[in-house]
DNA sequence: CCAAGGCCTGAATG
DNA sequence: ACATTCAGGCCTT
């Protein structure tokens, strides 16, 4: 019983430094003994045990800790390799974060690295965030829809984004003037989900599938990087082959197709364990 | 439908 | 030093 016990509050226990860093979230940082994170027009203080006080006081589930642990762990564990990276990181979490800032920072994440897109993403939140001051530090929250809509594209380029800078510029209007709805997404199916967000300039299939998973409650995106090529090419091998180099649209969700029916329906997690092991095994700085 | 090339930019590689 | 390649892709031709 007691053992029984112990088990079950690990499926729930959350390791906030691996989440952290396992490349979903660039704004944030470790101040004191608390985790700070930028998440829209909020900002999160999290302790180590996942416990957050936040600015606006809003209340929802960034760690998805209603998610079932114990089934997804259990779902998506086929194999061999899955089983040991979910073992090595058990407590990485999956977050829901604020649509807005994801959706952007992805779009700022295209070609680039987790470096990069943290100075870009940092760049934008002090040109064009509102700056505030909570827990007596100043923080700038990560400007809205709106305020980058009505900018320039030289302000928005002189954050460093380059030719990403004009698909910045335009998927904020998209967002202002409705053609991108979050909340509808989250409602629809994976499928309808995405084929409406690519249709913003600057998102192609990787980008999409991120924002839907660390945004719009899609459990069954699984996003196709290189590193996750990698993964699959070296692992996984027998089961996923892929000829080409580059992977063109077809190939991509011919992949991601396969990758269901073999995780199945929560294969975002297996994505983010699988990939916060091989990036660990490189030793990749994260923030 | 696929392949090739270009793209901002900075760090790593030769 | 200096050129080339790569980095958590996407778009156009």
């Amino acid at each position: 019983m007691k053992q029984l016990l112990s088990e079950m509050t690990d499926f729930n226990r959350i390791n906030l430094k691996n989440t952290i860093n396992s490349g979903q979230v660039f704004l944030w940082k470790k101040l004191d003994n608390y985790w700070y994170g930028i998440n829209g027009q909020d900002i999160l203080r999290v302790n180590d045990s996942g416990q957050i006080k936040s600015y606006q006081d809003y209340k929802f589930d960034f760690f998805r800790k209603k998610d079932n642990m114990e089934e997804i762990i259990q779902s998506i564990s086929k194999d061999k390799t899955i089983r040991l990276a979910v073992k090595k990181y058990l407590g990485l979490r999956i977050l829901r974060q604020e649509p807005f800032q994801c959706f952007i920072s992805f779009i700022v994440s295209s070609n680039s690295n987790i470096q990069k897109i943290k100075f870009n993403l940092e760049n934008l939140s002090e040109k064009l965030g509102k700056k505030v001051e909570f827990d007596k530090k100043e923080f700038h929250l990560f400007p809205d829809s709106k305020t980058i809509a009505n900018s320039t594209i030289e302000e928005i380029n002189s954050c460093g984004l380059g030719y990403r800078s004009k698909f910045v510029l335009d998927a904020a209007r998209m967002v202002e003037s409705k053609k991108i709805n979050f909340e509808y997404l989250k409602k629809c199916s994976y499928q309808e989900a995405k084929e409406i967000i690519q249709t913003v300039p600057g998102v192609g299939s990787k980008v999409a599938d991120c924002i839907l998973l660390f945004s719009l409650d899609k459990l069954d995106a699984f996003p196709l990087d290189r590193w996750m090529i990698r993964i699959l090419e070296k692992y996984y091998f027998d089961k996923f082959k892929l000829e080409t180099k580059s992977i063109t649209e077809k190939q991509y969700q011919d992949m991601h197709e396969k990758i269901i029916d073999y995780f199945g329906p929560f294969a975002g997690y297996a994505q983010q364990f699988l990939f916060k092991m091989e990036r660990e095994n490189y030793h990749k700085k994260w923030l």
